[in-house]
DNA sequence: ACCGCTCATTAACTCAGGTTAACTCTGACC
DNA sequence: GGTCAGAGTTAACCTGAGTTAATGAGCGGT
C-alpha cells in the first residue's frame, strides 16, 4: 500500500477507481537529512506525500536567511500551489529536515482523474479545502501571535516534529533567529523554575 | 447584473448555466464604514461578492488588538473557510472599512450547483485555488519581509485600497502599531529628501 | 463658533529580538 | 585518541517596535 493511495482515499473518504492508472506514473525518493526534493522558482507541477521522515518548506531571502513555511511528517502531502498552474514555477525549496521518504504524482494526472470521477474531484476539492484551511491558521498564528506564544504553540500543537528537528529549523518555523529561540526557551525554563519554587 | 454573477463568471471563464436558481437566494447588504458583516466565531456558510467599497477581515485577540488578514475590495470574493465546513464557525469578523456593499450567496447553493455542472465546479476549484493562491503569499511575506518592506509593498501591490483606509488599518495589515507606522512612514519620507538632496 | 471625537504624529522610555562573537558539547571521520 | 564541523548556549551591544502620553488636524453635531 503506498503513502499516496492512503492519503487520498483518506480525502476522498471511500476507495478511489482506477487506481492502476496512477500507478505507472508514482515515484518514489528517499533523502538524507538536508537533501533538497526541490528548489524554488523550478517548474514542479507534482502532488508529494511523505512516506516517511520530515519535510521542510524554506523561503529563501536574497541575504541569505531561511524561514520554515511548512514542515510535513508522515502521512501528509503538500504541494506548491503556485507551480501547478499552467507554465507555474514553485515559490518555496523543499528539504529535508531529517532522513525521509516521499512519493509523487503529477497534478496533471491527478486533474484528468477528478474530471472523470466524482471521487477523485472530492479528494482534490478537500485537498485544496484542507491546505487553505492549515494556510488560514498559519496566518492567524503569524499575525496574532508573540514570538514567545508561536513557540509554545508549535510544541502543544507538533510535538512529534518539535522533537525530530534541530532548533535551527524550529527557531526558522517560529520566525527568530536561532539565538533568540534560546533566550526564549531560557525564558521559559526560568518561569517554570519560578513557579515550583512559589508552590 | 449581479457583481456575484460577474465575479463567478469570471472565475469559471464562461457563463455559468442555472443562474435562474442563485437569483433568489443572492442577499444585498449595504454597510456604512465601521458596520459589522459578521462576527467571529458565528455560523456563517455564505461567500461575499464585493460590489463597492472595501471590507477588512480582522482577527481580534483577547488583549483587545484587531490585526488585518485581508482587505477585499471591488470585484472580490471572500469567505471564512473555516466557517463552510459543516458545523463550522468564521475564524475572523469581517468589518466595512469604508461605506460598502456586498452581496452573499449559500454556500451549500454553489457547492450543489458544482456537483450538477462542470462550469459551476469549475468556478468552485479557481476560487478556491485562487484563495490558496493569496494565503501563499500573504504568508511569504509576513515570514519573510521586515514591517517596513511588507508597508512598502502593500501600498505598491495595493494603491487604491491604501489611499482608501485609514492608517490604523493598514498598521493592523502590516503587522505593527499605528504609532511604528507613522515612524516608519517618517523614516521613508526622510530617505526621499536625503535622496533628492544627493542627487 | 464651540465641543467632542477619532486619527495621525511625535517624543521618551522600555523591552524583545537581531548581530556578532566566544564557548561548550556532540558526533563523524581519520 | 585527535580533530573538525555543526548545533546550541550565553553575553554584549544595537536597533526597531511596543507603550504611554501629549499635541495637533480634521470632522460632525449642537
Amino acid at each position: 500500500m503506498s503513502a499516496a493511495k492512503e492519503i487520498l482515499e483518506r480525502l476522498a473518504g471511500c476507495p478511489l477507481p482506477e487506481w492502476h492508472l496512477v500507478e505507472p506514473s508514482l515515484r518514489r525518493k528517499t533523502l538524507e537529512s538536508g537533501e533538497t526534493l526541490f528548489l524554488s522558482g523550478m517548474a514542479c507541477p507534482y502532488v508529494y506525500f511523505v512516506e516517511t521522515g520530515i519535510i521542510k518548506m524554506i523561503y529563501e531571502t536574497c541575504d541569505g536567511d531561511a524561514w520554515v513555511k511548512a514542515f510535513a511528517a508522515e502521512d501528509r502531502f503538500f504541494t506548491s500551489l503556485a507551480a501547478l498552474l499552467p507554465g507555474g514555477v514553485t515559490s518555496f525549496s523543499a528539504v529535508a529536515a531529517c532522513p525521509a521518504s516521499v512519493e509523487s504524482l503529477p497534478y496533471h494526472l491527478l486533474d484528468q482523474l477528478g474530471d472523470k470521477h466524482p471521487q477523485w474531484q472530492r479528494a482534490l476539492r478537500k485537498g485544496f479545502e484542507l491546505y487553505g484551511f492549515r494556510k488560514e491558521a498559519r496566518e492567524r498564528d503569524l499575525l496574532t501571535l508573540s514570538a514567545e506564544e508561536r513557540y509554545q504553540r508549535f510544541i502543544e500543537e507538533y510535538p512529534h516534529i518539535a522533537e525530530r528537528v534541530t532548533d535551527r529549523d524550529i527557531a526558522g518555523y517560529v520566525r527568530v533567529t536561532p539565538v533568540a529561540l534560546s533566550r526564549i526557551k531560557a525564558r521559559i525554563k526560568l518561569r517554570q523554575m519560578e513557579e515550583k519554587d512559589a508552590s
